[in-house]
DNA sequence: CAGAAAAATGAATGATTATTCATTCAGTTT
DNA sequence: AAACTGAATGAATAATCATTCATTTTTCTG
């Protein structure tokens, strides 16, 4: 029946709930990265939306509620870029941890809106645990994972004094810097600066594994 | 004469601008790291200091203004530990550098609750251009200061294919990780972790000179 | 000590904003 | 097409908050 087959999701102006949730926490992070988290109201994100007052309330209960998912949302994103890359790349261990690495600072992941929205939140971990809960949900998971990867090199190569943890840590805390470093420095900021600092760790760490990848991405 | 020493600080009830002003920048932090910068009204600072409402006001004229000296004055103190850890550090330039990346893990530094006020400015760079300015301020002199130290380790030991900005966009992007997980996951945050995580890469990059510094801080 | 100047107060004001809800509307079922 | 359902609206409400300012308190000066 030609009737039934008419759903043009375009211009129905009653979408399904999860698609205005979808949409309502899009504008959500335009807004926060245009405004700030502090002077982000409900009525911006509706305009922002192309919707009236009462919308959010109608999906989200609250404000609280729309921000906590929000980043719940941020989080989820990033979760399934991580595996998707993990899985796809390989076969060696040096290439994963590479391409987890390369990920980080891939335009889809380190855009300045989106790294505003991500800062906007860690702003305001010390004052709602809520936050705090939610980044951490993940974040153990990826450093058991990273933590792996070097040990598979460290088994691999004879890097007797290399501890997996501690190199976990500083190419989280790398990547995480890199971030603050394009969101607080944009003039300054270069994709191949970044690269250059994670590979020349790398290279410095696991000589064997990376010696011969330096001039990768130039 | 004895009336004009009693010039009794303690028990004054008006104070002198500056000193009122110190004080107030001082609850504004307490307060931000406390609520978040968005849920910080002038009534909580002004009862955090122990004074009337309107104090803010007479003596910032506006919340805009408060925050914006807050900023600043967070950020002057960094800058006068820096200088300071510069020149009583030495004599090589690899101990000095060696400091100035002990000073950023030292507890007065990274402490919690001043990186909650760093990150809820942070947060807000994208929004309020002017903090973007007060940030960019002085880190463009550090990196000058840093890169320089990097330039003289590398002409002392042969380090022929290591670029000094590379290792300077390094070093600060790894403290600033690092703050960032001791800000999100305090649970797990050990400052000899992190203290690890630097040595890592020092002494990866530049072996010659860091070679036996390993356990200095075990 | 008197009077002036400066600092501080706190009640009042006006603007902003999250939330509510009675009403309207689009799409589906009978 | 009439009745029904859930989505969406937007005006009204109630609460919060920055800012103002008339008044009070404290300090300074001659």
């Amino acid at each position: 029946m030609p009737q039934s087959s008419v759903k043009l999701a375009r211009s129905r102006r009653t979408a399904s709930r999860e698609e205005r949730r979808r949409q309502l926490i899009k504008a959500t992070m335009k807004c926060i990265a245009k405004r700030g988290i502090g002077s982000t109201t409900l009525a911006h994100v509706a305009a922002e939306a192309g919707l009236s007052q009462g919308i959010v309330n109608l999906h989200f209960n609250s404000k609280e509620n729309l921000l906590n998912e929000t980043l719940r949302s941020l989080a989820e994103e990033y979760r399934q870029q991580f595996y998707s890359t993990l899985e796809a790349s390989g076969p060696g261990a040096a290439d994963k941890l590479l391409a987890l690495m390369e990920m980080d600072l891939k335009p889809s992941v380190c855009d300045r809106q989106k790294l505003a929205v991500w800062f906007a939140f860690w702003g305001e971990v010390k004052a709602i645990p809520t936050y705090r809960k939610i980044c951490n949900y993940n974040d153990q998971a990826y450093d058991r994972e990273v933590s792996q990867l070097c040990e598979t090199i460290i088994a691999e190569g004879p890097y007797a004094d290399v501890d997996p943890d501690t190199v976990t840590e500083a190419l989280a805390s790398l990547t995480n810097g890199l971030w603050l470093s394009c969101l607080i420095a944009p003039r300054r900021w270069d994709r191949s600066v970044g690269m250059a600092a994670v590979q020349s760790y790398l290279q410095a760490v696991f000589p064997k594994h990376y010696k011969n990848k330096l001039r990768r991405t130039a």
